[in-house]
DNA sequence: GCCGTCACG
DNA sequence: ACGTACGTGACGGCA
């Protein structure tokens, strides 16, 4: 009778106590679990990673103001078969809507117990970053507080010196897991029913509540590192650096710490004398932009951006990557996060995955040691030219709908635009400068900006950027009329709906308020093109699931999907990749996605 | 904990 | 006269 039960404990914020007793089991959870309309809950785990986790105790809450606590591994209890047994029966009823603050971390660490939950998310977090994208911690503590004047009672603190929260005595524990549950379900009410009346509801039950079960199972699945090459690589690194190190001594005539800038400043301009290009808030700047001007008049800088190079990929990689392989999967799992960017963007952290090298010698060994499993491929699709075709359907500009109805060279093209010469006269060198002008233009194109990218003078800088807009009025129009919306709202939208508010584009301050207008070009473009591959995420999830394809999706690159395929699948993967990609959204103009494939990340790039 | 730097899209 | 490309996360140095 006593291996399974609750412990029962009234919400804390509106009396400001907190009972906990213990009710006669059978539990109200198992006896009633058809009659529930929608529960709350929350896990409580030890450690940070969801795949390595394991439970502790589970917060439930079915009506306000009255939320459980189910210990399952806390303190010397360990009623595991039991409380899971009757947790199943509820979580993964799919008429049961489900109610937490971040549900993914729940639904993994509910996986690890062989509970696969379904049905219909209220993910709190996400609907407080759909409301306001700009707010920078979503925590429930952040929320709870901005929406309910809820303070709630910091986890560290709950936690105090204790290792595991199963070592918090039982009553407390109650009191803090109890009130999460609560929480979250008071806030649902709130927070859904804005999202509702900004017209935002149709973003999360579309988009981003399905992206969660992606996201959960993308966790899930990791990916292979090869650990012997990569550690191979990094004693390689070692040795190259071993030498940089030493000529940069024999050069500066001392040694010092390369990695410090402060050691760094008064080599270069004190001791060398070289000049001092910019300035930071705290000194001469460094950077690499400086270090490659410098570059021409003395050999020292060169070597700087050499030790830099390899010590970045040394120390962020080579070292850092095995040391986070998972002991039970021996794969890497990183964490995608759903409410982090401004934009609409995911990110990737610990280790972040989205920004792996790719570019030079070294990066490219770095991607080789990302393999597939035994009997798969690595599967990489991209999407050609985004932005610039997200840009393209929004502004309905004539020229660059054109171009990609043809599929033509679009850098090339702009090439010939600002340099006034036929398609068949650009040179490497000036295509060079016309990508750089397509990117700026995606990012709110300045003059500066742009001489600052091309290493020109602000003057010919404004000349290409006149030259462009000349020949793409439809950009013009819609970047003025995007600015106009937004000093009117001050909100800027994607095509999906997603907002960013903009509370600077008003701003009498003329740094500011440019700023701001910079946000409200790029963010339209940068967003809809993160609505764009959520959705096709969701549907290639949905056809690998409906067709039993044992093919994984493993990581999101922004415009890149990378996927880990049973070698006879492949052909399969390709033609649902591609289609699924390129016919996510009907714009007007084609998509365009890039499929490879490999034993590794590079080869399949 | 912040800063500068640099890896990616 | 001013300070400027958009979006991230991780590292080492330093206070």
């Amino acid at each position: 009778m006593e291996q399974f039960s609750l412990f029962k404990s009234s919400k804390g914020h509106e009396t400001g106590q907190t009972i906990s007793e213990t009710p006669s089991p059978p539990s109200p959870i198992a006896r009633q679990s058809s009659s529930i309309t929608e529960l709350s809950f929350d896990i409580e785990a030890t450690g940070r990673n969801p795949v390595s986790d394991s439970i502790v105790g589970i917060a439930l809450c079915r009506e306000k103001g009255r939320a459980y606590y189910v210990p399952i591994r806390h303190s010397h209890r360990a009623n595991v078969p039991e409380a899971i047994a009757i947790l199943k029966k509820v979580l993964e009823d799919e008429a049961i809507p489900k109610i937490g603050h971040n549900l993914k971390y729940d639904i993994l660490i509910m996986r690890k117990e062989g509970v696969h939950v379904k049905g219909i998310l209220y993910n709190t977090m996400l609907a407080s970053y759909l409301l306001n994208p700009n707010k920078p911690d979503h925590s429930l503590e952040s929320v709870g507080l901005e929406y309910l004047l809820h303070k709630k009672r910091p986890f560290t603190e709950v936690l105090g010196k204790r290792h595991s929260f199963s070592d918090v005595p039982i009553d407390e524990a109650t009191q803090y897991a109890a009130e999460d549950a609560a929480l979250a379900m008071e806030l649902k009410d709130i927070l859904f029913k804005k999202l509702k009346d900004q017209g935002l509801d149709k973003l999360y039950f579309e988009i981003e509540m399905p992206l969660i079960y992606v996201l959960a199972d993308m966790e899930e699945a990791g990916i292979k590192i090869n650990k012997n090459k990569l550690e191979d690589l990094s004693k390689e690194l070692d040795r190259e650096l071993g030498g940089i190190e030493s000529r940069i001594y024999t050069i500066a005539g001392e040694s010092f710490n390369i990695n410090s800038p402060q050691q760094l400043q008064k080599i270069l301009f004190e001791k060398i004398g070289l000049k001092p290009l910019k300035k930071t808030k705290t000194g001469y700047s460094t950077g690499m932009d400086v270090l490659e001007e410098l570059a021409k008049t003395h050999e020292l800088p060169m070597e700087i951006l050499n030790y830099r190079t390899l010590y970045k990929l040394k120390t962020t990689y080579a070292d850092a990557l095995p040391k986070l392989i998972n002991k039970r999967t021996g794969r890497i799992h990183t964490s995608f996060n759903q409410t982090v960017t401004a934009t609409g963007r995911l990110s990737s952290s610990e280790p972040n995955l989205q920004n792996i090298p790719i570019r030079g010698e070294w990066g490219i060994r770095i991607r080789e040691v990302f393999i597939a499993a035994d009997g798969c491929a690595l599967l990489s699709a991209d999407y050609s030219q985004i932005e610039l075709r997200i840009l393209a359907h929004m502004s309905n500009d004539e020229g660059l709908i054109d171009a990609f109805k043809k599929d033509m060279d679009i850098h090339s093209k702009t090439a010939s635009e600002i340099f006034g010469i036929p398609e068949n006269a650009v040179t490497g060198d000036m295509r060079r400068v016309a990508k750089t002008v397509n990117f700026g233009v995606v990012y709110g194109i300045s003059p500066f900006g742009l001489s600052e990218a091309l290493n020109i003078s602000p003057k010919e800088a404004a000349d290409f950027i006149n030259r462009y807009f000349d020949k793409h009025a439809g950009v013009r129009n819609y970047m003025n009329s995007t600015i106009e919306a937004a000093k009117e709202s001050a909100y800027v939208a994607t095509l999906m709906g997603r907002k960013r508010p903009i509370p600077e584009i008003n701003s009498a301050n003329a740094n500011i308020r440019q700023q701001a207008e910079r946000l409200a070009i790029n963010t339209p473009v940068q967003g809809t093109a993160a609505d764009l591959i959520k959705i096709a995420m969701i549907n290639i999830h949905k056809r690998l699931k409906d067709t039993n394809l044992k093919t994984k999706m493993t990581l999101q690159i922004h415009d890149e999907l990378l996927f880990e395929v049973p070698e006879e699948e492949i052909d399969a993967v390709k033609e649902i990749v591609k289609h699924e990609m390129e016919h996510a959204l009907s714009l007007k103009v084609p998509l365009k996605v890039e499929i490879g494939w490999g034993r590794n990340w590079a080869e399949a790039h």
